[in-house]
DNA sequence: CTAGTTGCAAATCATTTGCACTTGC
DNA sequence: GCAAGTGCAAATGATTTGCAACTAG
């Protein structure tokens, strides 16, 4: 199944890359650092060095398979992609994280970009606050 | 002038805090990173730390006499605030950054956390691409 | 005077890289 | 078999911190 999902991407399927993805789908809505993830594989016994979830993780955002977020705070975060772009409501007291889309904002951002004469590549938007149990 | 500023945030009026004020005046507008306001203070021949850079930006972010932003790619820029909150277009070739402000966008943000009960304190938006003279 | 500040060097944190070794195809 | 992939340890870059010396009020 996932084996798929490496092969499309042109990478070859190794038990390391296997594992992080399996553990990406495990938590899938989740947005686990590289420590989260290297975390994990240790629960699991499993052999796999920091660096290479590094390697893996930056070959899996490059090939589109997980998007990379750069959340206030340090370090990065990794998600599975489901192809459909989202924003995020982030909780700086206990770190939650709700995603959402708004076809309005989107749309504003592409009369911005278009505004301004940029070629849009990407874009974040992040909202910080205390969610519903932190307030 | 500056010092009033310093004072009224609680702070003492010293030498290398208002020689870090100065700079980002000199450079209201842009976003300086720590190393680029050391940087300048070198060519001033002004005798601060790097150390103390970090240490009084920090202090200014606190107050809000500065805005923190974390674009992507590791180090974090610092600007003036001019009490107005704005978001960005960061151009991804040439680090070139333009502000805007989204009534609409601003509204929408709104909306959004009171749907999912958040209590937001803040939020960013940043629009990647390329600017018109890098596409 | 003395609590707040600073400079410097050493420490930390997240992430990257060099290199000899292993593995997928 | 051989290029691609991996593990480990050392290197990196941004930022922080310990601490003794310094300075504003």
């Amino acid at each position: 199944m996932s084996n798929q999902q490496l092969k499309s991407a042109g990478l070859k399927i190794t038990l390391p890359r296997m594992k992080v993805l399996s553990i990406l789908e495990a938590h899938k809505g989740k947005h686990l650092s590289a420590e989260d993830v290297y975390k994990y594989l240790l629960e699991q016994s499993e052999d796999v060095g920091l660096a290479t979830v590094y390697r893996v993780l930056t070959q899996f955002e490059n090939t589109g398979l997980v998007i990379r977020h750069n959340f206030e705070g340090g370090h990065a975060v990794f998600e599975l992609s489901d192809g459909e772009h989202h924003d995020h409501l982030v909780c700086t007291k206990c770190g939650l994280i709700e995603e959402f889309i708004d076809d309005v904002i989107e749309q504003r951002q592409i009369g911005i970009a278009e505004k301004y004469n940029f070629q849009i590549t990407d874009h974040s938007l992040n909202i910080y606050g205390l969610c519903p149990s932190c307030k």
